[in-house]
DNA sequence: ACGCGATGCGCC
DNA sequence: AAAGGGCGCATCGCGT
């Protein structure tokens, strides 16, 4: 089959509109280029999205654009992806860099990857766009020439135009030879997260206000009060060298170290040093940072967070904002609503990576404990209790529900062993890990704990020692192929390998899971019909629903995501939790009335 | 003025 | 033998 590229010139993109209107399209094929504009782009798209095999960079952008003119597109897109007719080169690029153990850092240039279409063509054909840059380039000027035919364009605009559509053509001829396994599913991702961003997230003025006088008042007396001790500059800003010799002073000479060797002014140092100043400075960092990096980012009725759909892991990111990082306490969440007349629907994967786990550990050894454990439908932080405590699965469920301290306290320990080892994490680290959780513990416990944790789970003694062999075996650094996707990842280590296999696996099925839920809801005629997905969160996905039938819709999604979920833990039951919301809230569950979902509150 | 490394911290 | 991983973003301080 012959892939044709096409590439779009579009009205610029604003805040709120990640599908401005388009202006013309080029494509290549071959050696032939062809500029459309309006009306005959929107002819030839239609052509062309039938049956035909499309590539682009950053495609989504483009299919996104032609849906936003002509409501009939967005099914054809999809079955064309279904089909697997659609190819994006940067989504190539970043396998290829992931694959090479250069995603954070390419020796080769000495930098972080890029992935524009400049970048690439510099890489792939050694040579640089002309009329990308400079006073005369038409690249962000399109707007310009809307309504215009195109023969009467400049021929700067047209061969500017021609040039990103043959470039991405000739980048994508030297890409196609180097398949890689997980390519098809990383392009669907892309579009299910994309369809997410270009519709955006609905924030509530009121909550948003609210928030901040509360952050303000929070924060403002102190950082004004602590200007006359020095810490705070009249500017505003801290002063760390200040800072720092007062820590030094409070931890008598020896303060807690950074890893690069400074002297730590991290808010747990701060709380700890017994120097009221510092104490107080720490009392308000939380605050500080919710104020300084999250309250600004809600100021518009309508946030449109961007996916990055490919890290590292497998994994996706997101930025402005990054919707994946939303504090769970002080009020940030409940400052997103759905729009009027829906409901939030919340769904999330129960112990989604160590499910995963288990499935990779009984793929590589053919046995596995927490497989079975998982398999027999017992509570896997209970499972974990009991081995702490040294007795039966059974008679740790009959403690904790008899509301034993005990067990109470074994499960709180076990969802931070189970959490936090499959990381291959010493115990050592294990203590600065529960740290983080609240829970002091000695070393010598952690070492109990972590032994406990071995002797329940014996397979994951083989697990960690696999993959240290191959770090070993290729002096500290390996190239890992997972087991069940394919996926390729240079330059693992051990801490990062032991947590690959599952998180990536976890990564794999929720992904898919969000490009099946997309289609359900964007696709006429389909299950979720009505219902837009806002959000996706590693392990969850929080959909707009119209409130009359969100609780079918929700059972509906439910039933999406474990199906999805379950073809790549075909041994693992999977499960999943919808629950209903009228705004975000961080450990929402299921409540139901009369047999129906209705939305759960604080 | 801007770039960059280090640090710290939010989430899963 | 020992080893949390994956991110994005704000701030500070230093350098060009």
């Amino acid at each position: 089959m012959d892939y044709i590229a096409i590439d779009t010139e579009t009205h610029l993109i604003e805040p709120g509109n990640l599908a401005p209107k388009l202006v013309c399209m080029s494509e290549c094929v071959g050696v032939k280029t062809k500029l459309y504009g309006y009306d005959d782009a929107l002819e030839r798209f239609y052509e062309l999205i039938q049956d035909q095999y499309i590539v682009g960079h950053n495609i989504a952008y483009d299919l996104a654009v032609m849906c936003n003119e002509v409501d009939g597109f967005l099914p054809l897109v999809f079955k064309a992806y279904d089909e697997g007719r659609i190819w994006d080169t940067m989504i190539h690029e970043k396998l290829r860099m992931i694959s090479l153990g250069y995603s954070r850092f390419n020796p080769q240039t000495g930098r972080p990857p890029r992935y524009t279409l400049e970048s690439l063509v510099e890489t792939y054909l050694d040579e640089s766009i002309e009329g990308k840059h400079g006073e005369d380039a038409w690249r962000l000027r399109y707007a310009e020439l809307d309504n215009i035919p195109t023969e009467r364009w400049p021929n700067a605009a047209k061969r500017y135009a021609l040039l990103d559509a043959e470039y991405t053509y000739r980048v994508f001829l030297l890409q196609r030879c180097n398949e890689f396994p997980t390519l098809r599913d990383q392009f669907k991702a892309a579009w299910g997260l994309h369809l997410m961003s270009c519709w955006g997230i609905a924030t509530d003025k009121e909550a948003v206000s609210g928030l901040e006088t509360r952050l303000h008042q929070s924060v403002d007396a102190v950082i004004e009060d602590l200007k006359s001790d020095n810490i705070i500059r009249s500017t505003g800003s801290k002063n760390l060298s200040v800072i720092r010799e007062l820590v030094t002073t409070s931890y008598g000479g020896s303060p807690p170290m950074t890893a690069k060797g400074s002297v730590s002014t991290a808010a747990s140092v701060l709380k700890d040093s017994g120097n009221p100043l510092l104490e107080k400075l720490a009392s308000v960092s939380a605050d500080q940072k919710l104020l300084n990096t999250y309250v600004p980012l809600l100021q518009k009725p309508t946030v449109n967070p961007r996916f990055n759909v490919l890290v590292a892991s497998g994994r996706t990111s997101s930025s402005n904002p990054n919707i994946q990082n939303q504090p769970r306490k002080g009020g940030v969440r409940e400052c997103f609503v759905p729009r009027p007349g829906n409901y939030f629907i919340a769904c999330d994967y129960h112990v989604a990576e160590l499910c995963s786990l288990a499935q990779v550990l009984l793929d590589q050894f053919g046995m596995s404990k927490m497989a079975e454990a998982l398999q027999a439908g017992r509570e896997l932080h209970l499972e974990t209790a009991a081995g702490i405590m040294a007795c039966s699965y059974e008679e740790a469920v009959r403690l904790h529900e008899a509301g034993d301290k005990e067990a109470k306290e074994a499960r709180q320990l076990a969802k931070m062993l189970n959490f936090g080892l499959p990381g291959g994490i010493s115990s050592r680290t294990f203590v600065d890990f529960a740290r983080g959780y609240g829970v002091e513990i000695t070393e010598e416990r952690a070492q109990m704990l972590k032994q406990a944790w071995l002797s329940r789970y014996p397979e994951i003694n083989l697990y960690f020692e696999a993959v240290g062999i191959r770090c070993a075996e290729e002096g500290g650094s390996f190239f890992a192929v997972h087991p069940s996707t394919g996926f390729e990842r240079g330059g693992v280590g051990f801490c990062d390998g032991c947590n690959h296999y599952f998180q990536h696996l976890t990564a794999a099925g929720a992904k898919e899971a969000v490009y099946q839920v997309a289609k359900a809801c964007w696709v006429p005629g389909g299950k979720l019909e009505g219902c837009k997905p806002v959000a996706f969160i590693h392990d969850e996905i929080i959909l707009e629903a119209p409130k009359e039938n969100a609780s079918d819709l929700a059972k509906i999604v439910e039933e999406i995501m474990i199906e999805t979920m379950q073809k790549f833990l075909p041994d693992i039951p999977v499960k999943a939790d919808a629950a209903l919301m009228e705004r975000w809230y961080k450990g929402a569950e299921p409540v139901t009335k009369d047999g129906r979902l209705i939305p759960w509150s604080p």
